[in-house]
DNA sequence: ATTTGATGCATAAGAATACTATGTATATAT
DNA sequence: ATATATACATAGTATTCTTATGCATCAAAT
């Protein structure tokens, strides 16, 4: 997540979202995703990534299956019930916030 | 800054862009106008507020002036060229994000 | 054959940001 | 008199993310 810190609260939302539109995926799947849509000017990290995919298994609101892959091992994570239900919540927050930072930023610049 | 943390790192902008439309303003007028412009649905907290307009000021992007009104002291705060300049700057990060967010978030939401 | 880059996971230390709580003080309306 | 609004400020805490690091597999290029 580098390029401004406005993303900074984000992470949960992007994730739910894109586990609600893709069933399961694992961390790297997410990031690579995550680039492709935002055509590379979002990148996030795997020290953010990693740890709010625990955080959000630990809340309940994802579940995992460990996949072996070879001999590499991936990490599934789908939406559970609740999962699914934070997402519409969050879904909202982020359009009244948008709402809101427009209606805050939406006049004219000022320049004289 | 309650409802949601998506607010995270927005503050920055928000102040800017306040002072850009009014030439000066105060704290507690800066509290004021946020939630009239958002009917009340972001407060930010003094808490964040003040430790904020000291930091740009300290970055050299506010100058103060102080004015007593009566009794009271008030701290107006106005752009420096600098400040004007980070503005469009941060205006520019919040059109990226905000598009950056849609791409992520704009496909129907799934609820089979 | 081996090195590089991509794939894939993970955590620890630190920075940045905001929240909560608290403190001080003046002005106004009930 | 008392509550509410105005107006500033800071300390402690929590949350979130960045940077740095570590381990390991696999494919492709030299």
């Amino acid at each position: 997540m580098k390029p401004s810190n406005l993303y900074k609260g984000s992470l949960t939302t992007i994730i739910l979202k894109l586990l609600n539109e893709n069933d399961k995926m694992y961390g790297y799947e997410i990031t690579q995703k995550v680039k492709e849509i935002t055509k590379n000017e979002l990148q996030l990290t795997e020290g953010a990534l990693y740890p709010a995919l625990h955080k959000l298994e630990a809340q309940g609101l994802l579940g995992v299956e460990v996949v072996k892959i070879g001999n590499r091992v991936r990490k599934y994570y789908r939406l559970t019930e609740v999962g699914t239900k934070v997402t519409v919540e969050k879904l909202a927050e982020l359009e009244s916030y948008i709402r809101n930072m427009r209606a805050l930023v939406n006049s004219k610049f000022r320049d004289e």
